[in-house]
DNA sequence: CTAGCTGCAAAACATTTGCATTTCG
DNA sequence: CGAAATGCAAATGTTTTGCAGCTAG
């Protein structure tokens, strides 16, 4: 338990959106000017694989973290990026019936919606 | 309408499973032994902004590529790599309730399922 | 003290692009 | 012929890694 790990782990903590390892790594230097984007990559690796954080990619080519504290999923706002969380029991439901039907114990899922605000459909 | 263009979307239009853009490649060169990787990457982008392919990231960093010619998703076989191909209705109009519940109006969507074959869930 | 972590710079990937040349219509 | 596509190699952007030095326990 180094200095840097907890330098991120906390920036991770006080996040409320979904940084890429860019970011991570800016907000770390503030608190932390010498860190390097080495550890940050290689740290932000080893808390996904101790599932204390979550990977997404949201379609640009970029990794995106946030804490693995709550169940959720992302509807991504095509008009200005903006992503929503939202968590549905019935999605959750169905999403084990389905694999079941398909022979298969569900282990994990992806969802992302993408949408435009209601009453707002044109295109760019 | 080049020749190389037309190597491309035949290999697509006969593969069936979910080849990535070195794959394609590949394939293609058998066709057309001097066919580029550029150009492979460039038709492919070309073909999916044109909705005649689909473009998919199934975890590893590779991009995948099938026809879009029917709308499904994909559960993925932990064990085996294998991917399993569905539709489902009841998920289709969930996924609009719960976007148009958000305030918001569904313009795409992205849903994978990952699982192991029931009865076999044992980790490696 | 020493196993494990860090920083740096170089390497490894997938993907894109500039440009001279070729091809399609 | 002229616009557009190709091939090549170099550039890009993200992520990983080798290695010498530093740190935590």
């Amino acid at each position: 338990m180094t200095k840097q790990r907890r330098t991120i782990i906390r920036v991770l903590s006080e996040s409320e959106d979904h940084p890429d390892v860019e970011d991570v790594h800016t907000r770390a230097k503030q608190l932390d000017p010498k860190i390097s984007l080495a550890t940050v990559y290689r740290t932000l690796r080893l808390l996904e694989e101790a599932h204390i954080l979550k990977c997404h990619d949201f379609g640009d080519g970029k990794s995106r973290f946030e804490e693995a504290l709550t169940h959720h999923h992302h509807l991504i706002d095509q008009k200005t990026g903006k992503i929503v969380e939202f968590y549905d029991e019935r999605i959750e439901t169905l999403q084990h019936t389905i694999a079941k039907e398909l022979g298969y114990k569900l282990v994990d899922h992806r969802l992302e919606l993408y949408g435009v605000p209601w009453e707002q459909e044109k295109e760019t």
